[in-house]
DNA sequence: ACATTGACTAATT
DNA sequence: TAATTAGCCAATG
């Protein structure tokens, strides 16, 4: 992967707002999209050695589970956002919180 | 060039 | 609702 894919990436990870949450699905979507390439698994690639400097916690997978080796954290960095979790505070609730860079 | 692996997803059971 | 299966794209050895 090259400079650009991962700066497209980045950028867009850095422009959820808090309380909201992206999948790895819609980030592939939206990047790739454009540059007509990558995939969900791209994506946590490339946040898996973005290392610290990017909110990765605001992503998600499909399920609205985070990052299984951080999930914990991960959750409670959320709550403390406002992002809309499930009643046991287990997952995060994609109907209210899923974000796209729309606005909506 | 081939096989394995991973911060994934969707369909099936 | 949760576990299983098969498909997926690119990186790595």
């Amino acid at each position: 992967m090259d400079e650009e894919y991962l700066e497209a990436v980045l950028d867009l990870v850095a422009a959820i707002p808090a309380g909201r949450v992206m999948t790895y699905g819609t980030i592939a979507e939206e990047v790739g999209g454009v540059l007509r390439r990558g995939g969900p698994r791209q994506v946590g690639a490339v946040l898996s050695r973005a290392g610290s400097g990017v909110p990765w916690w605001r992503v998600v997978n499909a399920s609205g589970l985070p990052p299984a080796f951080k999930r914990a954290d991960a959750l409670a960095v959320l709550r403390s956002e406002g992002c809309p979790l499930s009643a046991d505070d287990a997952r995060v609730r994609l109907r209210d919180a899923l974000w796209w860079p729309d606005g909506t």
